[in-house]
RNA sequence: GCGCCCGUAGCUCAGCUGGAUAGAGCACCAGCCUCCGACGCUGGGGGUCGGGGGUUCGAAUCCCUCCGGGCGCGCCA
């Protein structure tokens, strides 16, 4: 609804730059908004107070000036100017009306946009290694990344969700190592049992899965345990498809899914890291010293170098990260989401410097991260610690299986993400009012049950009718759940562009609360005909909007609780 | 010590690129089911927006500083 009104306010600008009342070169810096209070109308610019000072005028009186340059238009009802110089917009019912009709002629498509039309972007996130089960982090992850991903591609996006993992390094060779001794029969403390291993039960299961022959399908590989203890190859192999077959199935539960998995091996394979290498030095930031390379990214704005092959000729870690975003680039991704847990932030300068300092023309924002910070998780009142090392260990699958797929994923996304949160296993499993998603959800189904009700006393819902009398319904209620309806293509927008989709999840608490509202206002199966069909659009254009937001967060919209 | 994130009602958190009297949920108090599902609705009390400066018509929002949390500062990932 924003668009029709900054373009009348354009056409004012300029009939009052033709009248000399304002500069030519006048810059437009101005907020056109949502007015929180309804007496200031539907929306609200402060265009006469950016304005005032370049305009030589005071920004009353240049208020009245563009008020009166003001194109006429039958969306608008009445033009108020207010305070200091607000210019208030007041909407005719006319407007709403017409969005009304949008929400449910575009039914599943409401609110989508083409703010990133056409960009082929790869959003990657959780990117767990393949060491251990997944962690209410990863499930953060999972959640933000895949709604970033949903928002990106109702805004137009050509997008591809990614999952990276480092399937050759340390660590992997850490998770053999653990579970061999597994295979062998020792246990964490025993005198021979590896100093760095991973001591976790789970790994006790991989060694007798191994033992067994077991055969591992994951992501179009087929993987049979060797049985042999000694070959720690086969081991290695084996347990990594264990392990991501097992993440895999708890992410598909989870509801998050994956266009690509990505593997850091594949960086090696292809001569990606030491085309990176190649590069790197072909273009000066590099240099050699204590028998290492190293990239100048002080070039770039760290604060120190770093080494990107050591000594002995492997590579640090950041290497194949930068190889690895060439990658992505190189096939032709022009945006890149990243989402990483906080505790990398210290990451990003350097494979942004190292992305800089190719000079192969990536933009310098490029990629974009998305943060996440830590969770707390608390049970009976008492956090619970999570520790890989230590036995107690709250995982993905517990949280799923104990609060709920969506409950579970409505607490992960409803924080800003770079704010650390607490997640209260028992708040989230109580399906009372402390909970916002059954709050939502039950908004959703409530329409459902009304027209299971229209069809059970044998009436029909006309919908052509019912919009055609949406003006019978001016009540006070009704207005504002028209207005929340109308709000949803803005909050998408404004989700996608700050790449936040908490800004969903509030949303839909407030929506949810109109339609409530509404509901307890009002009857819907009256028998005015006009009537009943005029409410059962609105609340049908309510659920549809709901039905959408929640499928942006990855949450079901049941027809019944 | 340096860098990043954060500090808003008793608790958990919103507050969009600065805007017009600071919001929601929970908790607490008082009401509402002969009525389309009460997993709901209505009303009420409750805040020096961590402290202090600055920028300006206007600051919870931007800048500086201090205090208090978290996370990073490896030839680990």
């Amino acid at each position: 609804m924003k668009a029709p009104l900054i373009s009348l306010i354009e056409q004012a600008l300029a009939n009052l730059r033709n009248a000399g009342t304002l500069p030519g070169d006048a810059a437009t810096a101005y907020v056109l908004e949502r007015a929180k209070n309804r007496e200031h109308g539907d929306f609200a610019t402060n265009v006469a107070l950016a304005l005032a000072k370049p305009a030589r005028s005071n920004p009353r009186a240049l208020a009245q000036a563009l008020v009166a340059a003001l194109p006429q238009n039958t969306l608008l009802q009445k033009v108020d100017i207010a305070g200091p110089g607000f210019i208030n917009f007041f909407l005719s019912p006319v407007a709403y009306h017409e969005e009304m009709r949008h929400a449910l002629d575009q039914g599943p498509r409401y609110g989508s946009n083409r703010l990133a039309a056409g960009r082929k972007t790869v959003v990657e996130y959780v990117s767990a290694n393949p060491t251990g089960p997944l962690h209410i982090g990863h499930g953060r992850a999972g959640a933000v990344g895949d709604s970033i991903a949903r928002l990106l591609t109702v805004s137009g996006a050509d997008v591809a969700r990614e999952f990276y993992y480092n399937d050759a390094g340390v660590q992997i060779e850490n998770l053999a190592r653990s579970t061999q001794a597994r295979a062998r029969g020792c246990k964490p403390g025993d005198a021979d049992w590896p100093a760095d291993a991973y001591n976790g039960d789970y790994i006790g299961d991989v060694a007798q899965a191994y033992l067994r022959g077991d055969s591992v399908a994951f992501e179009n590989h087929v993987v049979a345990g060797a049985k042999n203890p000694d070959d720690l190859d086969a081991i290695r192999q084996f347990a990594v498809a264990y392990l991501r077959r097992e993440q895999n199935a708890d992410l598909a539960a989870f509801g998050v899914k994956f266009d690509n998995y990505y593997l850091e091996s594949s960086l090696y394979q292809d001569g990606k890291v030491e085309e990176t290498v190649r590069e790197l030095i072909k273009h000066g930031h590099t240099y050699e010293d204590g028998g290492a390379l190293w990239l100048r990214t002080t070039d770039f704005g760290d604060d120190k170098d770093r080494v990107m092959r050591k000594s002995d000729g492997t590579f640090t870690y950041f290497l194949p990260d930068v190889a690895y975003h060439l990658a992505k680039w190189q096939r032709g991704y022009t945006r890149a989401i990243t989402e990483l847990g906080a505790d990398h932030h210290g990451s990003l300068m350097r494979v942004k410097a190292g992305l800089q300092a190719l000079g192969t023309g990536i933009p310098k924002d490029y990629p974009e991260y998305v943060l996440h910070q830590m969770v707390t998780v608390m049970r009976g009142g008492e956090e619970v610690k999570l520790s890989k090392r230590a036995g107690s260990y709250v995982t993905l699958r517990d949280l799923i299986d104990e609060v709920g797929r969506d409950a579970t994923r409505y607490f992960l996304i409803a924080r800003k993400s770079d704010s650390q949160m607490v997640f209260d296993i028992d708040l989230a499993r109580s399906q009372s009012n402390d909970n916002p998603v059954y709050y939502i959800q039950y908004a959703h189904a409530r329409v459902c049950s009304v027209l299971r009700q229209l069809d059970e006393r044998g009436l029909r819902w006309d919908r052509a009718n019912g919009l055609a009398k949406l003006a019978q319904l001016d009540g006070e209620h009704e207005t504002a759940l028209m207005v929340e309806i109308s709000r949803y293509p803005e909050v998408v927008e404004a989700a996608a562009t700050s790449l936040e989709p908490h800004l969903i999840a509030s949303y839909l608490r407030e929506l949810a609360q109109a339609l409530h509202t509404y509901y307890h206002a009002h009857q819907f199966l009256v028998d005015d005909v006009d009537v009943r069909d005029a409410r059962i659009a609105l609340a049908v254009a309510a659920r549809q909007t709901i039905a959408n937001g929640l499928d942006l967060l990855g949450v079901s919209a049941p027809e019944q609780m």
